[in-house]
DNA sequence: AGGCGTTGAGTTACCGGTAACGTAGGATTA
DNA sequence: TAATCCTACGTTACCGGTAACTCAACGCCT
């Protein structure tokens, strides 16, 4: 019986038994593991022993719950991480927070705004440190639940004037009216987008809204904007050029979502014989690393997407922290003229 | 002072607030929340109408001390999230945990096993209901807390026949193997092989030294291998073949670490009018979604990723239940013979 | 010798839930 | 009608740490 219950119970070894084990009250050892001073050097090093010969691995449930304090999580929550953009953000993001003792807890919200409500009520009950959401539209209730929690939030991607707590990102809509107007510039007049999935008022739709103002602007037409219900990748690149070109062969240049779509695009037409830029313009956005390989420089959107990321860990660090932190941070971006146009 | 505690204190209803206003004991309210039975419908009506109207968030961290039980998360170790590759397993572990209501906490190691150890033992630290790990390589206090924790693990990537709980992967080994001998069969006698930093027992090596086997036994010779410090990725793949084709240009086939570096390879062909398979042979591994856009079908080792993330969930959340898992799960591999050699 | 500050501890209460047990009162059964 | 069972709760103790407090022993000073 006894045997059964030490194997079952394996390694719960708690604190109680490492100061019983050390001679010593509990709240002794427990200063010593904190590092907090009021004891001698011979009982930390009798402590430190137990602790070493027990194994003991503190609980650090217990330790969150005794200070009614908050854990070490930060709950990062991005659309999916089938599209590279946010992986790259992901990344900028994980690596400044370990490096302060924190850990990412993921959320993939598969672009769907009732989905991230679950996650965030989900994510809060566990007492994160802080919050980094990706875009900025959420439900009303995901609105009241991050208000009342009262926890650091960062709102990312998308630029906002008023977030909710604060918000890392650029503007999106400027982005594509600056390409636009730069498409412009180059003498096109009938232009084509090619996007995925757009239901959502998400960032990638403002890229589309302020490219089709740019052109209103100038006088342009947006003859045809596509969007697939896939994912923003290489090969929706490549059939979406396939399906726009046959609906509408006049277009003279394409806005794709991103870059992996857009080296779809060139792919597509060089398997047709289409001349770049010669007999059609290509344009992507976010300079992602496929574009350095390519046989002519891409034109595109170049955004830090890395930068995004850490940045918003930063600030949501400063936060944590008690200090002051940027509310709102505007990374940019910058128009790449490439000689895909 | 009271309006200064009440703001700060925000959020803080808890469940005994929750149950005097509606006029129950803690106790009651607690069975309500968690449909345990035990109760009337007009009490089940006073309690959920008070959680409501109280905004009740429920604190998990206390369930979980208060049962002495382990938290929802699950800590997914992964080397790097700039290797695409490992982004898609995530995916699939995650799209698999979430529908059964974990969360994943992210660990990104750097390829280090001593960034790894210090991970294991913080994720270890927070009571998780589980872990996956990226390769079977660990250091030996790693080992030995993994052990002591008793927490459903699942060592991923490279299969392992005799893993600390379970394991789903494939024999790198052997994928290396069968491009090498698929490569002999096609009349090559110089071979070589470009990747990125391979100081670690990795996956990536095992490939490598299964290639080696095969040309050693094929009386072939592997006439440069290159080790890149860099991220297996499309301009590594670039300048690797540069590199590699101007130190040894009697290369006939190149066997790269994975498809986008074989993609930066065939764009740098290209770009210098050697022709393939013509002047030399490109082989990928591991069909990531650019292939899809070539204009001639890349040679390479087809794997599922996503079902690596999505199987390794599924014995590591049948195992939390207490049921039977698989100890060892072989994903396998295809070798797709493609028109690049 | 008595007062006082410092050092190195121990004691108590508590964080927010839940397991285990206790119990009043009505319904059912012998 | 009394014994018994069930329903719908309430009470108590506890999970593993830590904040806040208490306290003994010792050295030092006047």
């Amino acid at each position: 019986m006894t045997d059964l219950k030490i194997s079952s119970k394996n390694n719960k070894i708690n604190l109680s038994e490492v100061a019983k084990a050390a001679g010593v009250s509990k709240m002794t050892a427990s200063r010593v593991l904190r590092e907090e001073g009021g004891y001698s050097e011979k009982t930390r090093v009798k402590v430190m022993a137990e602790v070493e010969r027990l194994g003991y691995l503190p609980n650090r449930i217990a330790t969150v719950f005794a200070g009614d304090k908050n854990t070490t999580f930060v709950g990062v929550s991005i659309p999916d991480l089938g599209n590279e953009v946010f992986t790259h953000v992901l990344e900028g993001i994980d690596r400044k927070l370990v490096s302060f003792n924190h850990q990412t807890v993921l959320g993939m919200t598969q672009h769907a705004l009732a989905e991230e409500e679950t996650w965030i009520e989900t994510v809060l009950s566990w007492k994160p440190a802080g919050l980094i959401l990706t875009g900025r539209a959420h439900t009303p209730k995901a609105v009241q639940l991050l208000q009342s929690a009262n926890v650091p939030l960062v709102e990312i991607w998308d630029l906002n004037s008023s977030p909710i707590d604060m918000c890392v990102g650029l503007n999106h809509f400027d982005s594509g009216y600056d390409m636009g107007r730069f498409l412009l510039s180059k003498g096109y007049t009938r232009f084509g987008y090619v996007g995925t999935s757009h239901d959502a008022a998400n960032a990638a739709t403002s890229r589309l809204n302020g490219y089709a103002k740019a052109i209103e602007d100038g006088g342009g037409k947006l003859s045809k904007q596509l969007c697939l219900n896939d994912i923003p990748g290489f090969y929706p690149g490549f059939y979406g050029t396939e399906q726009l070109l046959s609906s509408d062969p006049d277009v003279e240049v394409i806005f794709f979502q991103n870059d992996n779509m857009a080296v779809g695009a060139v792919h597509f037409c060089q398997a047709q014989h289409i001349s770049i830029p010669g007999d059609i313009g290509i344009a992507g956005w976010g300079e992602l690393p496929i574009a350095s390989v390519l046989p002519y420089r891409l034109t595109t959107v170049q955004v830090n997407h890395l930068r995004i990321g850490q940045l918003a860990a930063e600030n949501l660090l400063l936060k944590i922290s008690g200090d002051q932190a940027t509310p709102v941070s505007d990374v940019g971006f910058r128009l790449v003229t490439g000689e895909t146009v």
